[in-house]
DNA sequence: TATGAATGAGGTTTCATTCAT
DNA sequence: TATGAATGAAACCTCATTCAT
């Protein structure tokens, strides 16, 4: 076996960086970039604020990694069970349940994503993984638009429309306006598709 | 009369406000709460960094003068030959149309409100000023769902949903993932109705 | 006239960065740059700590700006009554003296350029400033060889002699192993004439 | 007896001392004592953080550890092959011969040497040892007085002029201002003794 | 009333030292 | 015994706020 059992160390040092990241992104997500201390960080990490120096250049750095950690799991829940080869319709359904189950199961990681701003700090890293996880989202509206099941605008525009339409619905509940159950996200996936269908 | 013609005096502390309002807006916008100094503002507002504690208590009282500046002037546009009494779709209409004036007009503004996060420092008044925007849209859709012209979900939903749809292509379009034509407009418009239409 | 009497506000800056000067002159030559804290030169002065970051860009450039007063200061010591067309023994005779007098009424200063290693943070106009109070003595040298009445050695070389002989004293007297009076001083004049003569 | 052949982990131990020695005299003579980070003198010497810890008390220990042993090189190069009942002028080519050679065959700890400021860390060991350096040097400028070969003045003040004339000359050729060769080093000598000389 | 220099609390980051492995 | 990850005090520096002018 490639991977033998990592020394105790090893799998501390993980821990530590696993616990840095999830109470950077939590504090991230709740008060911003700025608003955020990085001894606050480490006090919710529990860790000292010197060690996430060892792990991380800067407080970009930092914030890029949780950026980048954070897409790469959007990423790996939307590319789940897709088949681009198959029905549209079916494959507009697949996406929303990804992306539902990730906004579900990751709500931090999700309110973090959809903050305004990170342009300031990414770096190229970054930015390229946020293309990876646009790319198969394009791939299916140009697809769509080729079919001729969507509507005769820039594939783009769409994608963006719907999931501007999903991240609206999430916000709304948030802040406390709606609830979002179940059956209401089933209709949502429906009134979208409405939305772009031809 | 308390609207007797304003001295000189009134007049150029109004020009004073009015400056600090628009240099916040743009810088909150740019850099966010926190990534703003007072000291900057002063600067592109032309006043020295004291004058704006003449008009604003502290840091806070400006952001929340610049967020209930920039929702009252999106309510203005908002209800803007609004006829709660005629056809529906024309309401829709109506109301789509001053939200794509505000947000070309207003860019800053749009921006600003468009942040996440305003809620750590909004204080009561902004709060109120939040569902009086609001009010208008929700009568609309409770509207709209009396008469079965649209579907059979939360009116706040559907709503949200929309508003969603449309911040999602002004993201697109500042992220320069697509260009938003007048044409694609009109097209989005009509893809929100059908998405919320019965 | 042209300098119009500054205005309070003048007069207190100034004031301000002299003293701030003064204390970082002194900080710096009693502990070093890296053993001196901003804020204990803040204290010593009489300011707050970030005051000095107001008229100074951070901690090199303040360490360059008392490199560069003190250097300004020997300059104008050293320059003082000097005739290169006299007598070479002369203008040794006058060189001594003006060394002598800057270290007796600057001894702070006098030491803070003779401490080592200030290379490591020197900017371009510190380096140039440097060669600006060497060029007399460089002259003074250059033309007592040209004229037979020093040693066969390059000049450089017989000034930094002279120079460090000098340092050497004022060394030996702070670390109290000998008492400079100025009778030993008159003597060790004659000496280093002796020493590079021919 | 005590000094039996040394077990293996006694050398080890002897070379990791040896180690952390030549890294902590490189890098405070390169950086000063305040700007030199322990854990670089460990990354320099090839051991861990901590190691350094086992064998001296902390940074000022360490330094003292560093200062004691190249005095005690000097010391030793100092005293070869003097002969305090000879010759004064052998004397002195004697001393100015064993100086010019610890320069040359140890530039670092000679550099270190000079850093001005060691007394806030020096130890009443390290000053003892200082004297006990001087000491010899001393003695020749005592004795010279007595035969009166040497000019009528403080011995230690000439001991510190010849001093800092060496000085002089290593610091200009270490700033790039003379280049000192052999036959430079032979005269300079032969100054020295002119300045001192009856 | 308007200014902007001054302040010092608090932010980011470094580093001497410890201690579990 | 040797390591180097971890710590937190303290460094440098910024900026919200005040106040003399």
């Amino acid at each position: 076996m490639s991977s033998t059992k990592p020394t105790r160390r090893e799998e501390a040092a993980q821990d530590k960086v696993a616990r840095i990241l999830a109470a950077a992104t939590a504090l991230f997500a709740e008060r911003g970039f700025h608003g955020t201390a990085v001894p606050e960080v480490a006090k919710q990490a529990g860790v000292g604020a010197g060690t996430i120096y060892r792990y991380f250049e800067n407080k970009e750095d930092l914030v890029n990694a949780v950026f980048r950690h954070a897409k790469q799991k959007l990423k790996l829940y939307l590319s789940e069970d897709v088949d681009f080869d198959g029905d549209m319709r079916e494959l507009f359904h697949r996406f929303w349940l990804n992306l539902v189950r990730f906004a579900e199961e990751n709500p931090i990681e999700f309110h973090f994503l959809e903050l305004q701003d990170h342009a300031p700090y990414l770096d190229e890293e970054s930015r390229n993984i946020e293309l990876e996880v646009l790319a198969p989202i394009w791939l299916m509206g140009v697809q769509a638009r080729q079919r001729g099941v969507v509507k005769d605008m820039p594939a783009e525009a769409l994608m963006a429309m719907v999931w501007g339409a999903f991240v609206g619905l999430m916000k709304a509940q948030v802040l406390g306006y709606i609830t979002v159950s179940k059956e209401v996200l089933g209709q949502a996936e429906e009134n979208c598709w409405q939305m772009i269908a031809r």
